[in-house]
DNA sequence: TTGTAGGCGTTATCAA
DNA sequence: TTGATAACGCCTACAA
């Protein structure tokens, strides 16, 4: 690899002018140089060492994605389909910023934070913090932070959240099922923190501004480690009885349960209506296709890159970004 | 962040000594300083600048992980859950290993070999290269590379490859329909290079020890873009009448097949029987549960970034590793 | 056992 | 318009 030092000396002129022809300082330079540098570097095909520059200028034109993953949920986080979607969406606008993008998956914030301090991230994207895990990492790291989906009044004065009007979801979806005739609903997740508190919280606000009373026995637990989830899947399936419809956190929740009611003879919706939030390929590819609460989560992805883009630039945004959602009624909930 | 050079200046010692520490070169120093030095890095919770340590010793701790991504293909590669779950296998034993990841997706490979040039990447891992196209890399990247799924004998001169006994997967299923009565079996793919031309080899060649003709009328194209799929799925459902079975390329595709079929009242594996390859989430989670050609990609990943590991400690590696596959026989094909 | 000094490739300051 | 030189933080050969 070719460096600006060697350039130089083949040039016979001195490194500085070769840099400045390289960042188009083009009013510090004649036109000949300039000319004869440039030719130059193509002929070599120059590349400069990021390394060297970082350490010159205390920037590193890295944007680091953090997972928290939790322990008990996937063997590999990135394979929700809801994961890669986002990683895509963040990937793709860092790209096309100039910037790289550095993706790491732990549970353990404090890992994180060591690993975005030896690589002198200019900017961190935080998704699958909890609670003021955001703000322990804000505290430490003073650059600029966009947290994805995170549910934390006090964090939003540390950083900037792009989420979603996750309760409104809920309960829109939820009033389209009451004005179906359903009244026996039950909401099926595996916890009741962050997003899946909102989501519950709009599905209960349906409830009560339909006078329907909400009892600790709709809420379905799921528990999605592969060694508990047959066992759970039995459970619920055997308490599905006394719903007329379930509303399900997410698609892959959704579609993991319609499965297990076709193993058992249950038809959908026929026998019972099920309802899925996200709208990824799991339920467009379902048949009967899902019913659900649509998100764009490429979308959330893009929003919080080029919200810390911004950031980095020095322009103002938002402390908070909700994304809309809108219901996509397809073919698993039925009139009663 | 504090450096060396200052925790020297606070211990009143040389940053060759705090050095020494950090790295463990513990028989170069007394025992006395190494403690009062690592407390110190414990208390001040030291961090070393990678960008500055690159720079001297001329490594990066990075691997790429290039994916090249075909323009006509997905919007978004990542999504793609063989993709996806590559990564993650991928990403976990690179973290492991103490490395970092870099992804990089493009479909250039110059943009690609700039991106690793700059970083000074100490491996490679590519995925979705094109028969010569790893070569190419090869022949500017003087470093260790790890190919994923790459056809190509030439290359195999050049770089390890980590692939599937993809010929052999398509070559049991298909001989499997045959034994369940099947001789109108249609093969369904979007192109026919690399994986895809293994996959219909097998395809093919269990069809000829069958005694069965293949004409190329057998061959179903899929257009996977957005716009172009539901017409050339409109052409395939029409086609799959002359057939009594059909073996798909990927579980996507065999989904997304099974979709297009229930959309049209035909049913799966009663009016017709279809096989899929890879046995990812789409095919577990549908009903009837796919029969598929299994293959561990996360698997894929690890060793691909195992062998590259090795590589980088000069440990002698195969410069071919093929996994195996097995069937997987579940609901979706009917002995007739 | 500890310290000094030079170098890695780039950028930035300031002088020529 | 161009060039010398120091600085970024770390590592290491060699000297003390």
């Amino acid at each position: 690899m070719i460096t600006i030092k060697e350039i130089a000396k083949q040039l016979n002129m001195s490194t500085t002018t070769v840099s400045n022809v390289i960042h188009g300082k083009t009013s510090e330079v004649s036109d000949d140089t300039k000319k004869i540098v440039q030719d130059f570097l193509e002929k070599v095909d120059y590349v400069p060492n990021i390394s060297a520059r970082n350490l010159a200028q205390n920037e590193s034109k890295i944007i680091g994605l953090a997972l928290k993953a939790r322990a008990d949920k996937y063997e590999n986080l990135i394979m929700d389909p809801f994961v890669s979607e986002l990683i895509g969406g963040v990937e793709e606008t860092i790209r096309n910023a100039g910037y790289f993008m550095m993706l790491y998956i732990s549970s353990d914030t404090n890992e994180i934070m060591r690993h975005v301090s030896t690589w002198n991230v200019d900017g961190l994207i935080l998704f699958g913090m909890l609670n003021d895990d955001g703000i322990r990492v804000s505290e430490k790291y003073k650059k600029p932070i966009v947290c994805i989906d995170t549910y934390s009044i006090e964090g939003l004065k540390h950083f900037t959240n792009v989420g979603l009007d996750d309760e409104q979801g809920t309960y829109d979806m939820v009033n389209y099922l009451i004005s179906q005739g359903h009244k026996k609903i039950a909401f099926l997740s595996d916890n009741t923190n962050g997003v899946d508190l909102a989501r519950l919280n709009g599905y209960k606000k349906a409830l009560k501004d339909a006078k329907i009373k909400y009892s600790p026995s709709n809420f379905l637990k799921i528990r999605p480690h592969t060694k508990d989830l047959p066992e759970s899947l039995e459970e619920i399936c055997e308490r599905s009885k006394e719903f007329t419809a379930i509303m399900c956190v997410s698609d892959l929740y959704a579609v993991t349960l319609m499965a297990a009611f076709a193993d058992r003879g249950i038809s959908v919706p026929d026998d019972i209506s099920v309802a899925g939030f996200d709208d990824n390929m799991l339920g467009q590819l379902h048949r009967p296709a899902l019913t659900t609460v649509h998100q764009n989560v490429k979308q959330k992805g893009t929003v919080a890159a080029d919200t810390l883009l911004k950031q980095l630039k020095k322009i103002k945004t938002p402390n908070q970004i909700v994304l809309p959602t809108n219901l996509v009624i397809r073919d698993t909930v039925k009139k009663i």
